[in-house]
Order: C-alpha cells, then structure tokens, then sequence
RNA sequence: GGAGAGGUGGCAGAGUGGUCGAAUGCGCACGCUUGGAAAGCGUGUGUAGGGCAACCUACCGAGGGUUCGAAUCCCUCCCUCUCCGCCA
C-alpha cells in the first residue's frame, strides 16, 4: 500500500512512477474515493460529537425529568442520522480500501525504463558457459533421470508437477537445502521454520492478495493457503509489532516447500524440474531501517550470489526493468543460473526492496529514537536458493561422460560422495 | 471434539449502562532533591484518522445488535488457559 498523503500531495508523482510499471492504474478515480471519502467522515464526526456533548448535558439532568425527555426525543433523531452516515461511511471505506490495494508500489529511481522481460538490465555475469561439459544434455534426458526424480508416480499420486525424489535425488534436495540453510546462519540469517498455511490476513500484508489468489493453493474448510513462499508467514511474523530501532537490522531465514499453481504455462519452460507446483526453496529475509535498504538490498543479493559462486554455477544477475517488476516491488534483481544442456538462463533467485510496501499493510514499523514516533520498517527478501533449478543446473554442467554427475565440491560434505550416479 | 474460565494501555490490574481513553501500581522519560546514587517528591508517558494550529473523532480480542448513550447488556466468531477425549 502506499502512502495516502503522498498520492494526496503529489498525485502527479505517483502517476509517472506507475507508468514506469507500465500498469493501467485510474489515479484519479482512487483520488475521487479519497475526497469522497474523507467528506462522509467529517460528516460523521461531526454528528459524534453532537451526540457526545448532549450525553455530557444529560449526565447533568435528572433521569426521567421532562428535561430529560425532551433531549431523549431530540437525540433520537442524531442517532438515526448516525446510523445512516455510519453505513455509508462503511461503504465508501471498503472501497477506499480495495482502491488503496490496487496501487502498485512505485519503482525506485534506479530501475531501468523497459517493458518487456528482453528489456531487463544485464547488471553482471559470472563463470564461463563455454567451458562446460560437452556431453551436456537436458537434465530429463539423462539415462537414469526418472528412478531418482519420479514425475509418473507424483502425477498418479497428486497431480503433474508433484514429483516423488527418491533415493540419491532426495538426498540431493536434502543436501543443498542443508547447504543453504547453513550457509544463511554464517552470513547472520537466523534461522526459522514457519507455518505453510497461512490466512488471508497474511497474503494480503505481503501482496498475493487481493487479486492472485488464483496463484495460491486453497484450504477448502478453513480457507488457510499453501504457501507460494516462505517470505509470507516470515514477513508476517511482525504484523501489527513496533520494533525497537536498535534491534533493525533483522536478518532472517527460512526453509518451506513452496507451493504455486501456476496456471497458463505449458511446453520447455515445465519440462523436468524446470516449474514445479511444489518446490523447495531458502528464503532470506530482511527488516531494515528505510535509510539503510538499499545498501541491505545489494548485500542481500551478494549473499545469494555466493552461493552459486560456491556451487561453481555460471551465472548472471539481471536488474528487472519497470515493466516486469512485480506489483509489490520497488527494485528487484534476478539470478539466474546458466543450465548448458538446455542452453538456456533458469531463475534461481529474486532480490527485492519492498520498502515500506509491505510494511504498511502488515503494520510493522519501529519507534524512531530521533522522533519517538513510529515508523515504518522496510522490507526485503530473496531466495538462497530455489532447489529445483539449481539441482537442474549442477545435473546439466556436471554430467560427465560416464553418465555420472560431479558433485560441486562445497556440497560433498553435505552429499556425502563426489558424484551421483543414475541407476540403469 | 466436550466442559469450564478468561481476553482492558509496555506489564500487572480495577472498572458491570452516562462526566471512562479508561483508576491504581510497576516500568519508562524529564525535573527537584544529593558530593554522587538510592529513596522520596513533582510532571509527563498508547495508536490511528481528519483539520495539519488550536482541536475533533475512533479504538477496552474481532464483527454485528439493543439504547438518547456501551469497556460494561445480547448474538456470532477468533484466541488464550485449565480439565477431559483423540492423536504424530
């Protein structure tokens, strides 16, 4: 949510920033819900205050005196009115509401102009692609791939997109979830393990709702939701708190399976472990002083990064332009992994600033040593890492000509061997 | 899931229809006192919205209702605690 006083005082601001996202936002109907609403609930103030001065008066007379009636009768009427104006106010408040929630967060200075995935900046690239494996191939073409990542049986099971990991493929997700969990504690990230369910009041703070509910797996019974990312109950932890301006930073991680529904996408981009509707993934997560989230911001994507530099994974970072950053960012980087079977860049991790975006909605905020008052935090995440598609990554780059794949060498201790080798 | 108790400001805890945004205590901040400190005394100390100044309004778990008037009465829901049941 943004800032009502800013669209008030600088709607002109708000409009240009929007652009940029190159969303169809109508500002100046939200500005009208704004007006139209700030006049209803002067107007019920105003008839509040009415009511409370003759309670005043009334406290004074003696209960059943004609007095007394009379501002009984005469009151009777204030309150009807009340009633009335109240109920409009109600209305005109839901949809200020749903008008206030349907403003995307404006993109910072820094972003890129662009439209289009192609326009997004290539900010750095890392490794050589030319130096891998000859004998690459599409991960689901290796000999051997099914018996460790068992799509059939996951499709029987649940549905397409579920995947069974048996054997050596389990302890490889197990692996590099150990991987990355550990290596957040030695960067500073304390460790959490968050509910997957949440309720409504949750995805809305973070920004899946309203409007990309469909996104999100549904309890039937209690309307709870399948987690599309552990940022949402870890975000959440801090709704409706004031943190103390000393504890800022707070750097937190969290492992959770991730659930998406995805709908719409079809043919290369779902092959193998590519997308998944289940998936497990790392998440970083940050609440920062707003003068420092920029800074927090680049050390938050060096964080991720080391952990492809570590895995030996070619890769680049991408700053994403205007136009394909999300509704609730204010700057986003994106990592992604090079695969050399499919010749093709996997998205392994989003950096963001959410600034004070999220903040707002889920109220969290710190009490300002300089004004005593509180403010609000800002807030950034990222992944450290997405699985899937770095075990995509390490198959594709690693596999040798025996049909065995190398393990990266950071990961051998947590492996346990320095190769995996696919059953016949 | 069943029975009971309860949810009030940073914390504890009063308040059962009207002058209650709410006593009191603790905590915290500032001041007085002191060589310094403690004690003592005094003052202050929630959040949000509107005007953006005085001021006004809202908030006593959430939502609805009764009433001229609700922290207080009624209904629904949520949560916590105790006991029982079930269970990894």
């Amino acid at each position: 949510m943004l800032d009502p006083k800013l669209l008030r005082e600088s709607p002109d601001l708000v409009r240009a920033a929007i652009q940029k996202k190159h969303l169809e936002v109508d500002i100046d109907a939200v500005l009208s819900v704004d007006a139209a609403w700030r006049s209803r609930l002067h107007d019920v103030e105003t008839l509040r205050s009415r009511q409370k001065a003759a309670n005043n008066e009334m406290v004074a007379l003696k209960k059943g005196s004609p007095e007394f009636i009379a501002k009984v009768g005469e009151m009777k009427a204030v309150s009807a009115e009340v009633k009335q104006r109240e109920a409009e106010l109600a209305e005109i408040e839901t949809a200020w509401r749903q008008a206030m929630l349907s403003l995307p967060n404006l993109p910072h200075s820094s972003v890129p102009e662009g439209r289009t995935p192609e326009q997004n900046a290539v900010f750095s690239s890392h490794g050589n692609i030319d130096a891998l494996s000859p004998v690459a191939k599409a991960h689901w073409e290796i000999p051997g791939f099914d018996h460790l990542f068992d799509f059939g049986r996951g499709a029987k099971v649940t549905g397409a997109g579920f995947p069974f990991y048996v054997g050596d493929g389990a302890r490889l997700v197990r692996a590099l979830l150990n991987f990355f969990l550990e290596e957040a504690a030695a960067a500073g990230y304390l460790e959490v393990s968050p509910p997957i369910l949440v309720n409504a009041a949750s995805a809305t703070a973070t920004g899946q709702l309203p409007d990309k509910e469909g996104q999100m797996y549904e309890t039937a019974v209690d309307h709870l939701y399948a987690v599309p990312t552990a940022e949402v109950p870890l975000t959440n932890f801090f709704r409706d708190e004031i943190l103390a301006e000393e504890s800022l930073p707070v750097h937190r991680c969290a492992y959770t399976p991730c659930f998406r529904r995805e709908a719409g996408s079809y043919g290369k981009d779902v092959r193998g472990l590519n997308r998944l509707h289940q998936f497990d993934k790392v998440e970083l997560l940050k609440w920062v002083h707003p003068s420092q989230s920029y800074v927090e911001l680049d050390l938050l994507r060096d964080d991720a990064e080391r952990l492809l530099r570590k895995l030996e994974l070619p890769y680049r970072v991408l700053l994403m332009c205007g136009g394909d950053l999300g509704f609730a960012q204010a700057k986003k980087y994106d990592l992604e992994v090079w695969a050399a079977g499919q010749k093709r860049w996997l998205e392994v991790s989003s950096c963001s600033n959410f600034e004070a975006f999220q903040a707002r909605r889920a109220q969290i905020r710190y009490r300002s040593r300089e004004t005593g008052k509180p403010e609000l935090v800002h807030t950034l995440n990222g992944s450290g890492l997405a699985v899937p598609r770095v075990l995509a990554a390490i198959l594709e780059n690693n596999l040798q000509p025996d049909g065995s794949v190398r393990i990266p060498t950071a990961l051998v201790r947590f492996f346990g061997r320095d190769h995996l080798r696919f059953p016949a």
